[in-house]
DNA sequence: ATGAAAGCGCTAACAT
DNA sequence: ATGTTAGCGCTTTCAT
């Protein structure tokens, strides 16, 4: 059987209020004693119950990280930093990949309760916002990443998707491009960015075309069946802008393979400048996230939010930056 | 307040013993009263604690899953279809990346003990074989993945990667390469596809060197600079089969920077078939793995040993498959 | 078919 | 400075 605080206070000769207190440090203690009781715990290679803590109320040490899917390299990249920064800190992260998909977000969220998380990071775009506000109402720490929704009255950590938008189109805008597709997700950050990509368009004085833009999910096969789409019904479309580096990549394949030179005759822009954006070739140009300050970000912020109790509802932007490389170029 | 046992005992008029037993479907139970105490959990929103529940002797429905790193494609992808599985089984998992750091891993598998998981996944190599051994005696439920090593005695999936390294370099040798660098890790699978490239230059009657082995970590930047070494000490150098996709694309990009033309000057071979193999330019011949069967299969098996409480040591191998794409050919 | 009560491993208030 | 004890929310005998 496991070993508890018991057979440590017996071997101890002392109570299990004692080895609790040098365990927590708290309380006064002889040294000489906890000297002791710390042997023993080493000895018996005492390995104190987060469960039965957990019981009493205190913390289960445990985050739930909710993801859209967590193989796509520009989450797995943010959850690498997030869970480094938990580690540090002590806590440990469950994943969930949510596939955007509303059930699994709503099942997900069950589970994280029953199992008492401390706190939630959410990066996956929720179809049931009421869900999130319940879970605000509930007072359960939780923090928005990559999803900056003010409405919601929690703190979000985000890059400046608007900003981000305006420079990618801007540079396109600049090259010449006129024809522009836009692929977005469903997401807020999607949405903002298209807002950005529009201010652009005015910003250069033209108008910008809402049927440009083509709603997809994140895969490189929907870039893929995208660019299909837009040859079909806008061949002269001269340039794509993908709100992420998947769809961009899938562009960008399906051009190859239907001879089309990028970026002579097609430029493409992506988003989140993942590791994909440096290996294919032409490179691709895209706008970066800070993706390891964000997710160093998000955990400090939850942990003040837990320690604190109180929603802080910050709202962090931070900055995009266009990078470019080689899948952009003057329109000619 | 949380909802408890005690508060839907209260409202359905019967005790706590008899919600659990709705909650756990046993002894026997009126429907009637089963149906009323059905009523007002769902009314109440009631989530029976895990914490509470494990307390007692239970699971915790959780799983622990170690990898050298989340962000490395080969390990988000595997990662994905690990978690899929596990909430399909009404499982969570708790995601430690250890970056091969002996100091980690030991830390991550005392969290992972205070936590209690149900059991272990571990697809990240151990410096310290000990650790594991110890968690077998402890009779906790452990199934090693892409870590074949039989003398530890437990369930280890992986695939073939003797047969793997000897496929990759068989084709190699078959193109006409004789003076082959191998990129490899310090890992069982990385010497296993070792055994396997000697056993192909040794079927093609020629004399494996060991001194073309050269021993790095998975990342970019290492295939990069393992460019630059051989350049400098093996000019002659005609291929280069490298442990793992991300190294194969290091390798892939310096030489591009150092304008040696791929495949023409110089082929290359991965390993893992990660998204990153057909991505780049030219695409990676590399050697796929059946990541989906793999992380799938894992999940039974440990979901499985659990259950027996005991460990089954099966050793399952998959068959690799080289994919042959651009990155590779005749050798002049 | 249902309930009372002991116990899981720990914390924290209260005694000593 | 240390110990006693009452919970925490649940499961599981054992009564009834």
């Amino acid at each position: 059987m496991r070993v508890t605080i018991y057979d440590v206070a017996d071997k101890a000769g002392v109570s299990i209020a004692t080895v609790s207190k040098v365990i927590n440090n708290t309380g006064k203690i002889r040294d000489s004693t906890r000297q002791k009781v710390w042997n023993v715990m080493k000895e018996l290679n005492y390995q104190p119950s987060v469960m039965a803590s957990a019981l009493t109320g205190k913390s289960t040490e445990t985050l739930g990280l909710l993801v859209p899917d967590i193989s796509n390299p520009f989450f797995s990249e943010l959850a690498r930093t997030i869970e480094d920064r938990s580690h540090e800190q002590g806590l440990s992260v469950i994943m969930c990949s949510t596939d955007d998909n509303e059930e699994k977000e709503k099942k997900y969220l069950e589970l994280l309760q029953r199992k008492q998380v401390d706190g939630l990071i959410i990066a996956s775009s929720f179809n049931d916002r009421n869900l999130l506000k319940q879970l605000v109402k509930q007072n359960i720490p939780l923090v928005m990443l990559t999803q900056d929704d003010p409405s919601l009255g929690v703190t979000c950590i985000s890059v400046d998707d608007f900003s981000g938008g305006f420079e990618a189109t801007s540079h396109l805008l600049s090259l010449g491009h006129e024809n522009i597709a836009i692929l977005a997700e469903n997401t807020s950050s999607s949405k903002m960015r298209i807002f950005g990509s529009r201010d652009a368009y005015e910003t250069f004085g033209l108008t910008f075309n809402d049927s440009r833009i083509i709603r997809t999910t994140a895969s490189v096969a929907n870039g893929k069946n995208c660019l299909d789409h837009i040859l079909e019904y806008n061949p002269a479309t001269t340039a794509i802008f993908a709100c992420n580096d998947q769809l961009a990549i899938g562009v960008l394949q399906r051009a190859k393979e239907r001879g089309i030179v990028v970026p002579d005759k097609l430029s493409i822009v992506g988003f989140d400048n993942t590791i994909l954006a440096e290996t294919t070739v032409p490179s691709l140009t895209t706008v970066a996230q800070p993706i390891k300050e964000m997710g160093s970000k998000v955990v400090d912020l939850i942990l003040e939010t837990i320690k604190k109790q109180v929603q802080p509802k910050e709202r962090i932007l931070y900055n995009p930056e266009l990078i470019i490389r080689e899948t952009t170029s003057k329109c000619r």
